[in-house]
RNA sequence: GGGUGCUUAGCUCAGCGGUAGAGCGCUGCCCUUACAAGGCAGAUGUCGUAGGUUCGACCCCUACAGCACCCACCA
């Protein structure tokens, strides 16, 4: 006998266990050649140090649906799954915490820091992919899993990195991986340079200066945003047309400041538009100027060290100063000696590194960097070809844009923690790319090495997961079988630092795409569709939904560890005004479930902690639907032995007929990607129609019913729920494996796992119309009675006679005895008391009591005035000509009978007024 | 500057060239032996604005407005 109500808590544990130890996760050999095809998905991997937040939870639901799905359809499904080293994310926080013991990376050195840094990733590797199995998902754990934690691969482990060490060298070797001094952006605080899509510019409020330059018997002003800068000047550009400073160009300026002269160039980069016409050429800080320099050969001339401080370069005055101290005290000279023309407020975007939030310098360093045309060119033809398509589709113009004007990448990091670049130098500075020390010593022929101490980006080896996690670059067999993936899941946000180098990364390596499909979800915000952000306090822990917290804790929780005490006032009011009883446990299925319903096709997703308690509601629905078919079937005849003879009733085939529906409604929903239509379609199911209607004329059913019958019912009531057990299982795995456990033998099922069960397949030829037709009827009466016993303020209990003209089905005659507590009697003609009439179809309803005259000819006249309205926009349309003449005419048909069916119910009510106009 | 998305009930969102929908919320009546995490009934919309196409537009087209986002080198 199952609980009154679903408790989750225990069921979720006990079955995920149990699923992981019976191994239901792993896909299957791919050897024998009956082997069933392949539906592969890459789970994008989470930061090793990391914790799962809302994003996560909502794109793996949508990935553990994808493969139960299609696990029960029978495919060899393999979720491969690992986690991420995230350079720079992790060894910021392991820097954070020597600095909370006052030391530095330095302090330790390389080889110590990097022992840290893997006991900490040792230490909470685990965390996300412990929080991954709360919520359900049927991960394939133990593959790849080089380190034997049940955890999939780690992009750092000894397998990954050495196909990276290999994508390298072979990059190298067919020159796409180059080394070279170039411009790339550079963070003063971490050191390292970052790539393009690591600096994001924002708009802020800043300030701009005009600066005189003098020449000989002449000047130029510049304008700038950036005076510290002037000290690398190595030109003024003006526009080649512009005509107020031809006589100057080829003249020489002096340099404020200092010493130098530098020449006046004209280039056509300069927009004459623009404040004086006059550019200030830096370039070795400026993207810009640095084109412009190399134009016109022009040699850089760095001022900054890589910590933002002024080099020897600059004169004496300014050398050791931070660029920001330097920018006061170059503005304060510059206006002592009069040549600062102007300083204005200005808006100008900033470019600030992603991970530290510090404006980010342009900085002339040795970097390396991997040529993209090419490759570029080829992700964007397997789009164009349709081998990847994007769901939804419209992300391919983000996609395509991007590529279009892609930059080479930079893929050096000054940084400790990350794959070493297999890179070694002689001490002529030549280099030596090869998969080993061993190697680079054969090829330098002896000379002394030294590695290059530098990383590579993360994203880097990111690029490579979908096929070096299959085994690459052994030719393994699971690389056949499993690239490319089926789909991807993932978000906007990493379509350019992820997506789309992947797609070139495993194209020129494999020769195939990583995916066919790339499913880009939405980003999950809170009720209000405010970003979620810890300052603001609306963001929620995806396990205190499953688990429930209290007000304290949570309270506690979303403050703890925080300095500014308006954060804190600001995140308890929040808190307070939205959780104000904390947040009860909803378990993981329906915080699936409502993750599912949320995920149409728009871009943001709002979560809502009403709907998700609806689902809630949801799960106890199906869970107590459950109990009632087993109490009324446990221990009988239900119908799974073919030799007894059941009959089953008009109710027992619609209910049948509409599970045909709905399996083809959520087929198509999981082929579109459209999660929510799944998820609505399950719903309007199992609530509306089989709890609603189905359960409760059953009752009638096997109460009334002769053992063959009673048998029929049973047997619909415990095949359909069965199938809808197995049909709502990708969505709500743990309640449906619980309650389908108790189910499956009335069913006549074996099986030790729903997991293993075959996922429902609708038979149209089960699809029965007539049935359904007459089901439809006998609703409409059912409410039509209702309806009329509501207003009639008719106790629910009492049970009363209903007078009905026409000839009711057997089906509509049930319902209304069990569902509308009302016997009906058939007449020809309705007696004449001026009770209330409802009419449907050819049925005309009258209940057998006595009435408010005056209640019942408001009521009529509200209907007559709907009709007369109705009936009004119909004529209008029938009467136009050009319709008639023009549309299809199945649609003039269809019009033409609704008019004559409104007419005809106003006439029926407009004799039921007047035959109440004598009463008082 | 280039690109993308959104605007439908109080809230959050589906939707389709042919009678405007769901969940939550709201109102009324019910503790009916599956479920009060429930049942039954009910109210609520000039589908952002203006044109156009069409017999017919919430839907297609154009313009505009508002909101949001992405990319980009204007000092």
């Amino acid at each position: 006998m199952l609980e009154k109500s679903f408790n989750p808590v225990e069921v979720e544990r006990r079955w995920y266990a149990r699923w992981e130890e019976a191994g239901r996760f792993r896909h299957r050999e791919p050897h024998s050649p009956d082997s069933q095809p392949a539906y592969c998905i890459q789970l994008p991997p989470p930061n090793v140090t990391g914790t799962l937040h809302m994003g996560h939870a909502f794109q793996q639901t949508l990935m553990d649906a994808l493969i139960r799905y299609h696990r029960m359809r029978g495919l060899n499904t393999n979720w491969v799954v690992g986690t991420d080293h995230a350079g720079i994310a992790t060894q910021i926080v392991v820097e954070r915490q020597l600095e909370e013991e006052g030391k530095t990376r330095h302090d330790l050195g390389r080889a110590k820091f990097l022992e840290r840094v893997w006991k900490w990733k040792q230490q909470s590797g685990a965390t996300i992919t412990r929080q991954m199995r709360r919520l359900g998902a049927s991960a394939n754990w133990s593959y790849a899993d080089t380190e034997g934690q049940n955890a999939g691969y780690f992009t750092m482990d000894a397998k990954m990195s050495r196909a990276v060490v290999e994508v390298f060298v072979r990059l190298y070797e067919e020159g796409l991986i180059y080394r070279g001094k170039r411009l790339v952006n550079w963070d003063p605080v971490l050191g390292t340079a970052v790539s393009d899509l690591e600096v994001d510019s924002e708009e802020e409020d800043g300030r701009i200066w005009e600066i005189r330059y003098p020449g000989e018997g002449f000047s130029v002003t510049v304008a700038t945003t950036r005076p510290e800068t002037m000290l690398g000047d190595v030109a003024v550009a003006v526009n080649p047309k512009d005509e107020r400073y031809l006589a100057v160009v080829g003249k020489r300026v002096r340099l404020p400041l200092t010493d130098k002269e530098i020449p006046v160039i004209a280039d056509d980069y300069v927009d004459p538009e623009f404040g004086t016409g006059c550019v200030k050429i830096t370039p070795a800080h400026d993207f810009n100027d640095y084109q412009v320099g190399r134009r016109h050969k022009l040699e850089p001339v760095g001022i900054l060290t890589l910590d933002a401080r002024l080099n020897d370069a600059a004169p004496a005055a300014y050398r050791g100063l931070e660029r920001f101290e330097a920018r006061r005290r170059i503005l304060e000279d510059l206006k002592a000696q009069g040549l600062l023309v102007s300083e204005k407020p200005y808006k100008l975007r900033v470019p600030r590194s992603g991970r530290t939030g510090v404006i980010v310098e342009p900085m002339l360093t040795d970097q390396w960097f991997v040529k993209m045309d090419s490759l570029a060119r080829d992700g964007l033809e397997v789009v164009a070809r349709g081998e990847v398509r994007f769901f939804p589709e419209h992300w391919t113009a983000t996609y395509n844009q991007w590529l279009e004007n892609i930059q080479d990448w930079c893929i050096s990091r000054q940084l400790w923690w990350g794959h070493q670049i297999p890179a070694w130098y002689d001490d002529e500075g030549r280099i030596y790319v090869a998969r080993s020390e061993a190697e680079a010593a054969k090829k330098a022929g002896g000379r002394k090495l030294k590695r290059d101490e530098d990383v590579l980006d993360t994203w880097f080896s990111s690029a490579l997961v979908p096929f070096t996690s299959l085994g690459w670059p052994e030719k393994t067999r699971d690389l056949e079988v499993f690239l490319p993936s089926s789909v991807l899941v993932t978000g906007f946000d990493i379509i350019f630092f992820w997506v789309a180098r992947m797609v070139m990364m495993t194209r020129h390596f494999t020769g195939k795409v990583p995916f066919r499909h790339v499913y880009i979800n939405a980003i999950v915000r809170d009720a209000e569709g405010e970003k979620m952000s810890k300052s603001k306090g609306n963001t929620i822990d995806p396990l205190d939904l499953i688990d429930g917290i209290s007000l304290e804790l949570l309270l506690e929780k979303s403050t703890v560890g925080l300095l500014r005490s308006e954060h804190r006032k600001k995140i308890e009011g929040y808190i307070r005004s939205h959780y104000p009883g904390g947040i009860p446990a909803f378990g993981a299925d329906a915080v699936r479930f409502t993750f599912a319903s949320l995920a149409s096709f728009s871009r943001t997703l709002n979560f809502d902690l009403g709907r998700c308690e609806g689902y809630r509601n949801f799960c106890n629905k199906l869970w107590n639907a459950t109990r009632f078919v087993l109490m009324n079937a446990e221990g009988k005849d239900c119908g799974q032995d073919d030799s007894a003879a059941v009959e089953l009733s008009t109710w027992d085939r619609w209910i049948v007929s509409l599970l045909q529906r709905t399996e083809a409604d959520v087929e198509q929903a999981f082929a579109e990607y459209r999660f929510d239509n799944a998820a609505a379609a399950l719903y309007r199911f199992i609530w509306d129609e089989y709890c609603d209607w189905y359960v409760e004329i059953a009752k009638d059913q096997l109460a009334k019913g002769n053992e063959r019958q009673q048998r029929g019912t049973r047997r619909t009531l415990v095949r359909v729920l069965e199938s809808a057990l197995r049909l709502a299982h990708p969505i709500i795995p743990f309640i449906t494996e619980e309650l389908w456990q108790s189910v499956r033998p009335l069913a006549g099922k074996k099986g030790e796992s729903i997991m293993l069960a075959p996922y429902p397949k609708s038979q149209p030829e089960k699809i029965d119309a007539r049935a359904e037709a007459e089901v439809a009827l006998a609703k409409q009466v059912v409410n039509a009675t209702r309806n009329l016993r509501s207003e009639m303020k008719i106790a629910p209990k009492d049970r009363i006679t209903l007078y009905l003209t026409g000839k009711p089905s057997p089906t509509t005659v049930a319902a209304m005895l069990s569902l509308a507590r009302s016997e009906p009697k058939v007449v020809d003609v309705l007696p004449d008391t001026g009770s209330p009439v409802a009419i449907v179809g050819e049925h005309r309803l009258m209940p057998h009591i006595e009435i408010d005259p005056q209640l019942e000819r408001e009521r009529l006249s509200k209907e007559a005035a709907r009709l007369d309205g109705e009936i009004g926009r119909a004529k209008a349309k029938l009467s136009n000509s050009a319709f008639v003449e023009r549309a299809p005419a199945t649609v003039v048909q269809q019009e033409r009978e609704r008019l004559a069916g409104f007419e005809a119910t106003l006439a029926k009510v407009r004799q039921q007024l007047e035959r109440l106009a004598g009463a008082p």
